[in-house]
DNA sequence: ATATAAATGGTAATGACTTTCATTTAGAAT
DNA sequence: ATTCTAAATGAAAGTCATTACCATTTATAT
């Protein structure tokens, strides 16, 4: 088990879950890959070393995951097939997708004007403002050729 | 029939669609609750006019609308339930979403300064830009209390 | 009026995700 | 180390939005 699933496993821990093989492996998933996968995903790589662990037990987990703040949804109806995405929560790492809508390759950015819009928006409309997602579509190198 | 109606039922025309009674309610309710719409609000709003309309019906249709650009998805997972919403695809009204966490309520807004971040972007990543998203949540005057 | 491709309605299928419940297990208590 | 118990799991059935299929109807070109 390497640094980053250990200090994921600590924060459950405290959080009052228990550790089991099947959440250490979900969350070496996670780690690993740095990546942004479905359940599915999640479910197929597992099953390699837990090859009885359930579907079921990956869509809890990861639900829990999200309650603990350690995963978060990517919000992208994920390019072709209509799953959900997932990704290691970086609290401290703002950053936005730039989304390939032929290949669906991802690419991480952080560049960010938000803040000059953040307070304008929120003396307009009188919203609390928690939280903003910037994502950008376009084609990426290889896709570009034949609309 | 309204002008708004009939404009977009010309451009369904020229497009090689035929008009039928289900389309042209279909798009009058996009254009007079100039909202966001799930499928099944449509649906249910129109079945008051034509009892025997069905839902397959709705769901072809909106694809056929984005197909030729008069609708767009909003890309949103619809707080509450996961189903899908529409608008009318305004295309030189730029504009994005501010939502409520809480009550699901949509605000729409057109500040934006993705110029500048875009033009980066795409010399730093290669990427053809077509299309960007801000995705604001929060929650509204209504909602603010008790977290 | 007629012909015909397109559109519709009804029903069944799909696929992501959730619920249920009986069984197993992590970790606390002894 | 053993026992206990609530939490976690797996398997199967259930939801719910959306899609596919197919027989029937209809808009529109002729």
């Amino acid at each position: 088990m390497n640094d980053k699933v250990s200090d994921l496993v600590d924060q459950m821990k405290r959080c009052g879950y228990k550790v089991t093989n099947q959440r250490e492996l979900i969350l070496k998933e996670f780690t690993e890959k740095g990546g942004h996968l479905s359940a599915q995903e999640v479910y197929e790589n597992v099953r390699k070393v837990i090859p009885h662990i359930s579907l079921t037990t990956i869509y809890r987990n990861i639900e829990m995951l999200i309650d603990i703040g350690v995963l978060c949804p990517v919000e992208l109806a994920s390019a072709s097939d209509g799953s959900a995405l997932y990704e290691i929560n970086r609290i401290h790492d703002h950053h936005h997708h730039l989304v390939c809508t032929k290949c669906g390759k991802i690419i991480e950015f952080n560049m960010c004007l938000f803040q000059e819009i953040g307070k304008k928006l929120s003396s307009i409309t009188q919203f609390k403002i928690d939280e903003h997602r910037l994502k950008v579509f376009g084609r990426c190198p290889k896709c570009q050729h034949g609309r």
